[in-house]
DNA sequence: AGAAATACTTACTACTTAGTAAGTTACTTT
DNA sequence: AAAGTAACTTACTAAGTAGTAAGTATTTCT
């Protein structure tokens, strides 16, 4: 098991993920990101045969990183609340890049992807949705968090909070997303 | 005063706007909007010189609608539930048409426009979050509505809501849209 | 009636897009 | 050592992109 001489497949991913957040999925094309890697074309065709493809693996990346974070999240002596911190610093980070969340970019471009790639962003969100749900669940029944909704609802209205949140910060400026994150914690404070 | 023998310009501003709500600004070409009006593309061309003068239009158009809106909802007689209502109905419209509000929409390509079109964004938004804030801080006055955060953060928490709520309507069904719209309004309610 | 402006069409250009087929290099396996 | 495979590059294509210059028909102004 030698090193592998070139990570050129993880650093199109890297690079397409980033391209994604700052200027949108049909925004950017295979040349922004050989042109940026100084290789060919071709080359991203190689690993990547459509823009599709592209997409789907940064997708399923994406899952793979979010299943990384339920685990970590799960490990004893972590608290609701310090879990929920986690999936909002997560945002904050994005913020803090002038980044948007890829689920909130790539609805933009939603009606121009194949069905393929919408399955797999149902599957992602719905596994976000799921794991903050879980959270709050959880939270609520050991008496650490409170709030009025189901967990479920809980969870939709601190995503879209988060998801629009990143957006407008880019917009409005991040002291509104800043208000946001507090209002999301103080809502679900005992 | 005759009648305009044509209007080729709204009919653009409308297909426009329709196109940016279901594909995304940058999925879409000045052939779609000519192909679609049976025009030729250079038609477009002399309507809007450049893609960017087109959505400068559609974004103007968008603020003229929300002034009007506004100046609407001041009429005497209509509660500061009933406004908020309004609001989140113009959002209600948009998930039934299976389109996203076209702040949502263009702020995925936010880093690919113009300096002017990003100033025209701002002074949008912050319209609209003003004449949310408007009605929230006047249905606490009047014991109408109550809620714990200030008028500017609940506004922030709604809108971001509803932005968001439509962009993952399109993914996860529209179920999750509606218990997001109750929540809101049971939120607010004495 | 003549001039000017409006709202286009015709016919194009330069460039970018995703995508491909065939060749090259270097490492790995047999 | 030969064959195969992985990871590319070279060199190209077909289609689409925004955008323009010049011409035309129709209405409006003077």
């Amino acid at each position: 098991m030698t090193v592998r001489p070139t990570d050129t497949k993880e650093e199109i991913l890297r690079l397409g993920t980033e391209l994604i957040q700052v200027y949108g999925y049909n925004a950017f094309s295979y040349a922004d990101i050989s042109k940026k890697l100084d290789i060919k074309n071709a080359a991203v065709h190689y690993h990547f045969p459509g823009k599709e493809d592209l997409l789907a693996g940064i997708i399923d990346q994406y899952i793979q990183r979010y299943k990384e974070l339920g685990a970590r999240i799960n490990a004893p002596g972590i608290t609701a609340k310090q879990k929920l911190d986690v999936f909002i610093s997560r945002y904050t980070d994005l913020c803090e890049q002038n980044k948007i969340c890829i689920i909130g970019s790539v609805c933009s471009d939603y009606n121009t992807m194949p069905e393929s790639v919408k399955a797999k962003l149902g599957e992602l969100i719905e596994m976000v949705l799921g794991m903050v749900e879980k959270v709050l669940r959880q939270g609520k029944k050991t008496g650490e968090l409170n709030f009025p909704e189901t967990a479920r609802v809980k969870s939709l209205l601190i995503m879209t909070n988060l998801a629009a949140g990143v957006q407008l910060a880019r917009i409005t400026g991040k002291k509104d997303y800043t208000a946001i994150c507090k209002s999301i914690i103080d809502q679900v404070s005992v």
